[in-house]
DNA sequence: GCCGTTTTCGGCCCGACTGTTTTCAGTCG
C-alpha cells in the first residue's frame, strides 16, 4: 500500500467519524496523520522496513494506535477499523460532505430525519419542497444546497496555478483601480505556489471596507456571492473556483498576511509554539497571554515581526507546509532558496525539427533576449506516430541546423541534444551510434504509462544505465489535472540518477510541474542534481516561474540546480562523460 | 487519537459569516 492510498484511508476514517459525532480531536488526529503521510518524501513502507514500527511511531502526530493501523495496512493491505466504519454508512453519504455548506451535523440530520443517503436523494428532497419544511431549513438553505450540488458537479477540479495567478492578478488590479484599498496582496496557496489552486485568497487594507467589498463582489468573473460581511467576502467565479477577500487594518497587515497565507498546518504549529512561549497568535497579531486574556500586543505589522515574536527568522511562504520548516528555522538551517534570476540556461527546449513552432535560430534568439547564456535543443526522438523529429537517418540534418543556429546567434551556447523516448522495455528509441553524436540526451517516458511499479522501475533503471543519458525528463510523466503520475520506486531511481550524475528535470511547464515538490526534496536528499527547464515549444514558453516555485517548495538552493550555473561550469559538466 | 520545561489526564488554534434563530449552532478556512 503506497502513501497516497494510506493517506486516503485515514481521510475516509476521519470523514466517517465526523458523521458519527465523534470527538473532533480524534477526527483531527486522523486528518493530521493523513496529511503527514501525504507529505512524506519517503515511502512509509521503506521507513517501516528499515526502522520497524518504532520508526513510524516517531513521526509527529502518530502514536501507538495510528502506528499500529499503519502497520496493519502495510502488512495486510487494509484496515479493519475502516471496514467496520464503512458497514454503517452508505458510500453516497460521504459525497454529501463535499457539498459546500454541508458539514457533518447537517448530513447526519438529513440521513436520520429524511433518509437521505446520496446526492440524488438530497436533490430530490430539495426540489420536492420537502426539505424546506424541515426544522432549521429555510428557503435560502434549500437554494444553497441546490447551488452547491450544481457547483460540485460542474467544477470538481482544482485550477492550474498560472490560470489562478492571472485571475488573482485581475482581481488585485480591479481593487487597485477602485482607489478604495491601500495594500493588496495575494495570500493562500497561491502565495505558497502550490502546483494547483483550489481557491484564491486576497488580503487588503481599506478605509471604506464596505465599498471595497462591493467592488470585489461586482468583479466581472463573479458568478455568485457566497458570503459578504464587513471584513470578509466569498464569491464563486465563473472560472470554477472560489475567491475570498479579507479586509484588515493596516496595523495588523503582517499578522493577517501570515495567517491567510497558511498553510493551516503551519499556522497551527506556529500557534502551538506561541502557546508554549506564553503568547497567542491570531490574524490580529501576537499577544501576550491566552486568547481570553489578550495581553500586550507583541507583533502585527509585518510577517517578520510575527516570526520574531515567536523566536524565529522569516520563513518563505513556499516552505510553510509544516514539513520541518519551523524546526529548520529554529536551528538556523533554512535553505537559501533559488530565485528566478538564478536561471542562466535551459536544458530542454524544442524546435520545429520536431513539434516546436519555430526554428532553432528563432528559439535561440528568444533565449538570448531572455538573458540566457546557453540552451540545449532536445527535439523529440520518438516512435509515437511523430513524422518529424530525430531519427537515426535524420540526425545529419538535425546537427546541420544546430550548426546554422550557432552561426546565426553568436554569443549563445547551443547544445545538440535530444529528448529520446524510453521504450516499454527500458531501451531507448535511437541507436547508440546516433546518440553518441549528440552532446546531451534527455530520456523521457511518453507512452506505456500503465505497468506494475516493479516493471516501471526496471524500465527506468535500464534507461538510466545507458551511458549517453544525461537527464531524466519529466520523471513521473504526469499531466496536471489530467493524467496521474506513473508509479515506480523513486528511491531506486533517484539513487541511480545521483550515482550516474544524471540530472533530474523539474519540468516548469504548468501542464506538468514534474517532478513535484515532495519528490524534489526526496531526490535532493538522495544527492541528485536538478535542472529547471521550460520544455519550451515556442519563444513564449521560455518561462521558469512555476518551476522555480516548485523547486523552492522542494527546499532547493541554486547550488542544487545545474542550469543555475554559468555557461563555463555547464560546459565542464557537459564534457564529463560518466 | 496525541502528547507532556506545570501535566500520564485533560487539554487540544482562532475567528468570521450565514441562516434561522430570539441567543446560537454549523460551517469554513
Amino acid at each position: 500500500m503506497n502513501n497516497a492510498q494510506m493517506a486516503r484511508a485515514f481521510q475516509t476514517v476521519a470523514a466517517l467519524l465526523m458523521l458519527q459525532d465523534e470527538n473532533p480531536f480524534r477526527i483531527r488526529a486522523y486528518e493530521r496523520a493523513a496529511q503527514t503521510i501525504e507529505g512524506l518524501s519517503e515511502d512509509m513502507e521503506m521507513i517501516y522496513t528499515r526502522q520497524g514500527i518504532e520508526g513510524v511511531r516517531a513521526m509527529p502526530g502518530i502514536g501507538a494506535d495510528l502506528s499500529a493501523k499503519i502497520e496493519e495496512m502495510l502488512t495486510t493491505g487494509s484496515m479493519a477499523f475502516l471496514k467496520e466504519l464503512q458497514k454503517n454508512v452508505p458510500a453516497g453519504l460521504l459525497e454529501l460532505l463535499e457539498i459546500e455548506g454541508l458539514g457533518p451535523k447537517k448530513v447526519k440530520f438529513l440521513r436520520q430525519k429524511c433518509g437521505v443517503e446520496s446526492i440524488a436523494d438530497l436533490e430530490r428532497l430539495a426540489q420536492s419542497g420537502e426539505l424546506g419544511k424541515q426544522k432549521g431549513w429555510g428557503e435560502k438553505s434549500v437554494r444553497n444546497v441546490l447551488a452547491g450540488i450544481a457547483a460540485m458537479r460542474a467544477h470538481r477540479e482544482r485550477m492550474a496555478i498560472n490560470v489562478a495567478h492571472s485571475i488573482a492578478g485581475d482581481i488585485v488590479q480591479t481593487l487597485e483601480e477602485s482607489g478604495l484599498c491601500g495594500r493588496i496582496e495575494i495570500a493562500g496557496s497561491l502565495r505558497r505556489r502550490k502546483e494547483t489552486i483550489g481557491d484564491i485568497d486576497i488580503l487588503a487594507t481599506s478605509d471604506e471596507p464596505a465599498k471595497a467589498m462591493d467592488v470585489f463582489c461586482g468583479f466581472s468573473l463573479v458568478e455568485r456571492v457566497l458570503a459578504k460581511g464587513g471584513t470578509k467576502a466569498s464569491v464563486h467565479l465563473s472560472a470554477g473556483i472560489d475567491a475570498d477577500l479579507r479586509i484588515v487594518r493596516a496595523e495588523v497587515f503582517g499578522a493577517a498576511l501570515h495567517y491567510f497565507t497558511g498553510s493551516k498546518e503551519h499556522n497551527i504549529a506556529l500557534r502551538k509554539r506561541g502557546i508554549a512561549r506564553g503568547c497567542t497568535v491570531s490574524e490580529y497579531g501576537v499577544y501576550e497571554g491566552t486568547a481570553e486574556q489578550k495581553g500586550r500586543l507583541l507583533a502585527s505589522k509585518t510577517e517578520e515581526d510575527v516570526y520574531r515574536a515567536v523566536g524565529l527568522p522569516f520563513i518563505p511562504p513556499e516552505l510553510r507546509e509544516h514539513r520541518g520548516e519551523i524546526e529548520a528555522a529554529e536551528a538556523g538551517t533554512l535553505p537559501i532558496l533559488i530565485e528566478e534570476a538564478d536561471v542562466h540556461g535551459d536544458l530542454h527546449v524544442h524546435s520545429n525539427f520536431s513539434d516546436g513552432s519555430v526554428t532553432m535560430t528563432r528559439m535561440a534568439e528568444a533565449a538570448q533576449e531572455r538573458g540566457l547564456q546557453y540552451i540545449v535543443f532536445c527535439d523529440h526522438a520518438s516512435s509515437m506516430g511523430m513524422v518529424r523529429g530525430i531519427k537515426d537517418d535524420t540526425i545529419d540534418a538535425y546537427l546541420a541546423l544546430i550548426e546554422e543556429a550557432r552561426r546565426t546567434v553568436p554569443g549563445m551556447t547551443i547544445v545538440a541534444g535530444a529528448e529520446v523516448d524510453i521504450l516499454e522495455d527500458g531501451s531507448l528509441y535511437l541507436s547508440d551510434e546516433t546518440m553518441s553524436r549528440l552532446d546531451w540526451v534527455t530520456a523521457s517516458v511518453h507512452a506505456h504509462f500503465k505497468m506494475s511499479p516493479q516493471e516501471m522501475t526496471e524500465r527506468m533503471l535500464r534507461a538510466l544505465d545507458h551511458p549517453s543519458v544525461r537527464q531524466l525528463g519529466h520523471p513521473t510523466a504526469r499531466l496536471l489535472l489530467r493524467r496521474d503520475p506513473i508509479e515506480f520506486d523513486t528511491d531506486a531511481v533517484f539513487a541511480k540518477a545521483a550515482a550516474q550524475k544524471i540530472v533530474v528535470e523539474i519540468n516548469a511547464s504548468v501542464f506538468r510541474l514534474d517532478v513535484n515538490d515532495v519528490l524534489i526534496r526526496k531526490a535532493k536528499d538522495a544527492g541528485c542534481l536538478f535542472a529547471i527547464n521550460s520544455d519550451g515549444h515556442s519563444p513564449g514558453d521560455l518561462d521558469y516561474r512555476y518551476g522555480i516555485s516548485q523547486a523552492r517548495r522542494g527546499w532547493l538552493s541554486k547550488e542544487d540546480v545545474m542550469n543555475a550555473k554559468g555557461v563555463r561550469e555547464f560546459e565542464m559538466f557537459l564534457d564529463r562523460r560518466p
